[in-house]
DNA sequence: CCATAACAGTTAGCTAAGCTAAATGTATAT
DNA sequence: ATATACATTTAGCTTAGCTAACTGTTATGG
């Protein structure tokens, strides 16, 4: 049933060059479906930057603004306005640290917490939904190829 | 140099959900570092999207603004807004249609044509360099991986 | 033939995400 | 004590996305 998996037209030579232009087809097509699906999830609807803050927070519990932007590799500034907004909607804590009082200290709120976990579940159902008709090797391959993208991507973040 | 892909820690027990939050785990991040390569490439900076316009009117000449948005997933009204700011910076030409008035004929400009050469080029080797140290297998299971995905959400665009 | 419906795009008004540059307040170091 | 470095915020901008409402064009049905 999948076996364009394992047998994409050029198998043997493929290339870097080739490689790349269809992770540049892909990526962007993937994005897309999945804010869609967060957006529409529910009523209390997450764009996937939000969704990637409480997340984050979700499992580094304190975490400083600086933090917060350097996992998600963007500005402070920018990282400062989405925090702002989450602490609007009362998802995110945020308070200033006990001894170093320039510094932050950001957590969920246990709606905020609540939510997270309802839209995990969404999102990764979401995914699970459609991956559920794949074969186990092709799951293999999703799962290898992600782990392949955060490992070039993290080098570069080195260099 | 490579094992990690190949025997990601679960190897054997993989399943849909472990693969779902992967895949949400890194293709922001994949998104995010295509965006930064796109905007800081060079003068004319470009966004993703906006690239992806280029890229559809660059092999679909003539195509209507409907043809666009379907393309790129978003409503007729984003799309509208997009090409508009294209025409504004003499990328684009926007005609209407000789026979059905209300349809509009998009074609790239040549500065057009040549910025998107030339930004593809950009975004190709920026991946293609990452890609270079990586093997042909893993190569070929990222070309399969994103084969997988794309089979994936086409389906759910016809249910 | 005209009224109405369907279609293609645009406009307006909103939110969010991203950037840069500059400001604020706090800690450190000379 | 002053200068410097650090963490965050503010201000001002662009782009992308949405919905809802509007304009203009073509097709249709009575």
């Amino acid at each position: 049933m999948s076996p364009a998996a394992r047998k994409p037209k050029d198998d043997g030579n493929m290339n870097a060059e080739t490689c790349a232009r269809r992770v540049l087809e892909t990526v962007p097509m993937v994005m897309r479906a999945i804010r869609r699906e967060m957006r529409g999830a529910s009523e209390e609807q997450l764009s996937v930057p939000q969704f990637r803050v409480l997340a984050f927070l979700g499992h580094r519990r304190g975490a400083s603004l600086s933090a917060v932007s350097e996992h998600l590799g963007v500005k402070d500034a920018t990282a400062s306005a989405m925090v702002d907004r989450l602490v609007k909607r009362g998802w995110i804590e945020r308070e200033t640290h006990p001894e170093e009082r320039r510094r932050v200290v950001l957590s969920l709120t246990s709606t905020g917490a609540s939510l997270m976990d309802k839209a995990r579940r969404r999102a990764r159902s979401f995914l699970a939904a459609h991956l559920d008709g794949t074969s186990p090797a092709d799951l293999q391959i999703l799962a290898s190829a992600m782990d392949v993208l955060r490992r070039i991507l993290s080098e570069e973040t080195q260099s």
